[in-house]
DNA sequence: ACGGTCACCTAAACCGGTTTGCTAAACCGC
DNA sequence: GCGGTTTAGCAAACCGGTTTAGGTGACCGT
């Protein structure tokens, strides 16, 4: 009784429907070419089959894939959990799903970047956060697969979606410096696959590097220094903000004010001033990075620079279809999004108290 | 000069090393079946060529895609952005990394979730939260793509990974309970296309309807009613909890505890309480459900009940993996994970002062 | 009655790999 | 020096669609 249930292949259809392969194909992508009173008849016979034709051989006959990858360095699952990685996928999504693109992540596979490349079945690829160090970018470049880079100046010539790193980590520098901080601690976000290298800033088109340029030319500009011991990096997670600002204090730093890097961040220092005993903003103001959903539902609300998370997804879409289609290669000019500082709850005016603690530091 | 840049094929290599396809694609798959001088000679020629298989006439000759799905009712763009849904998925990317497997998200292609499955490359789908009305059951289930439904009890007799949600609920309720509390209001998720059903109860197999027997249950076994108009619902999200607690202080809800289906929302309803001038926990108790990373970082720390986010995603590829391996079909028992109530600081005993507010409303 | 159009449909090539016989040569023992 | 077994590699079928280049017959005007 039981079928030996195998799919119904467009083979099968046209026999059933006594017509040929093309006929079949066309009666479901070119109905125009035929007699309307056979496209009827071959898609009854078609759904009496359940006939679904196979997304795999479509594409290998097509030539495209009808898909779009998102690529970055980090494994998968610290991506997921990440809520600035959810914002901008949230973008990206929005937009391949209005061009009907379906979406793969590329991560390293067994740790190789350039394996999972291999293997990916996309028409083009959107990678997020690839440093100047990332050899897979060479890798992806010959595979001659569309792509764009998203927050990375490596490849000055590539098209790419950026933001201004530096404007935004200055005009949060610059509040606080109105505020009145003088003495900071900068949470940085660690590059990923950095390796052994301990200076987190070697790589100067990494984002760690770009904000940190913007909070110390806004410091200096007030003639204050952020010295090298003042920055701590970890991973852009919550733990990763407790733990950096933790170690900054255990180090024998004494802030006013915090910069961090990412709001994930930012939420992990909120914890650790709890822990301390500080009140945020009375005792210590921090400022984040990214204006992610949550920062409205901290308590206090995080100050923070604002930048477009999902319409840089949107864009990054935008950008690599393009490229797809019209394959003309002409270098496109980085596309450049501007950042803003959006004043919350957790800043205020540096508390005459905690200067003395400040002085009291040896 | 410029090359007509057309990628090397397999029979290209042939050509090149003056041997046959089959020869190439045996050194690469199964080596040794050739003679190793060859193999050596064949693999220089392919890496001069820069020769790459393309993943998708692999997938097409081997019949499996080395993919697997995701899929969800939810569109994309909400999916990013549900921390939830992100644990869950680090989880099944873990999984999935560690078998080789790529992962690929299935989410409705212009509205219709049965075009986006017709489409997906995929050798399993791993189906969340999908509703006994969802018809698109039906449809995978034809497809005859081995498939898991997770936090779905509409198909008893399919593989399906879920949790004790009436267990967790209850212990939730049990807890306020024996802190004195009598008045709740409960924040459920309303049904994702639930369309025009007014009812978020409607259908029995519904996240929400689960939990909401587990509140029910222990709530009348201390002979406490929660009565329908103390239940609002909303999206799954930080934004939903604000304005569902909203809504349902504007209709006259003066409770004591708020017993939130998600940590999401009762984020959320943190910040209602605030909003509403009301002190957490001490005018107002607040218990939500998850266990998310950042119920841990949230002030206060939240109370919720626990269930394995990530453990639930890797246990869905193993169960869709072995399933897409012995095809034997076998119907499998759902696989239920325990669920357990985490006390930290949203929860404490009714304030007397707030028993009169009570006993206030009309 | 005949060449020309047009509408409709087909045969066959193609996409780029994998896999299944099968053959030819080398090796082997006796 | 002969049958039997390995070893190495090839040709061709196959996966399941799409697409191109015709072919067939009906209709049309003259």
């Amino acid at each position: 009784m039981e079928q030996a249930t195998r799919r119904a292949t467009i083979a099968d259809v046209a026999k059933a429907a006594g017509v040929s392969k093309a006929a079949v194909s066309f009666a479901f992508n070119t109905p125009d070419r035929l007699n309307s009173d056979t496209v009827a008849r071959i898609r009854k016979v078609a759904t009496g089959l359940d006939y679904r034709p196979d997304p795999v051989a479509r594409m290998l006959a097509q030539r495209r894939t009808q898909t779009i990858g998102i690529l970055t360095p980090q494994a998968l699952d610290v991506i997921f959990t990440n809520p600035y990685f959810g914002e901008f996928s949230s973008g990206v999504a929005t937009a391949a799903e209005a061009a009907g693109m379906a979406l793969q992540f590329i991560s390293p596979l067994h740790g190789s970047l350039a394996r999972a490349v291999d293997r990916a079945t996309v028409d083009g690829i959107i990678a997020v956060g690839l440093g100047r160090d990332h050899p897979e970018i060479a890798h992806i470049r010959r595979s001659s697969i569309p792509f764009v880079l998203v927050d990375s100046t490596a490849l000055p010539n590539e098209p790419a979606v950026l933001v201004d790193d530096e404007g935004g980590a200055a005009a949060a520098a610059t509040h606080l410096l109105e505020l009145g901080h003088r003495r900071f601690v900068v949470i940085g976000i660690e590059a990923p696959s950095a390796g052994l290298s301990a200076d987190p800033t070697a790589d100067p088109d990494w984002v760690t590097s770009r904000r940190l340029r913007g909070y110390r030319a806004a410091a200096s500009a007030a003639g204050i220094d952020i010295p090298d011991d003042a920055v701590v990096v970890g991973p852009a997670s919550m733990d990763g903000g407790t733990t950096a600002l933790h170690r900054a204090w255990a180090a024998g730093q004494r802030p006013t004010a915090v910069l961090a890097m990412s709001d994930a961040m930012a939420i992990g220092a909120l914890r650790t001033a709890r822990e301390l005993g500080l009140r945020v903003p009375e005792d210590l103001s921090i400022v984040g990075f990214d204006d992610l959903d949550i920062a409205n539902y901290t308590d206090p609300p995080l100050t923070t620079v604002h930048q477009p998370n999902r319409q840089k997804g949107e864009e990054s879409v935008r950008l690599v279809l393009d490229r797809a289609h019209r394959r003309d290669m002409e270098p496109e000019a980085p596309h450049y999004f501007a950042t803003h500082l959006v004043v919350r709850g957790s800043t205020a005016f540096v508390p005459p108290s905690r200067q003395e603690v400040i002085d009291d530091r040896t």
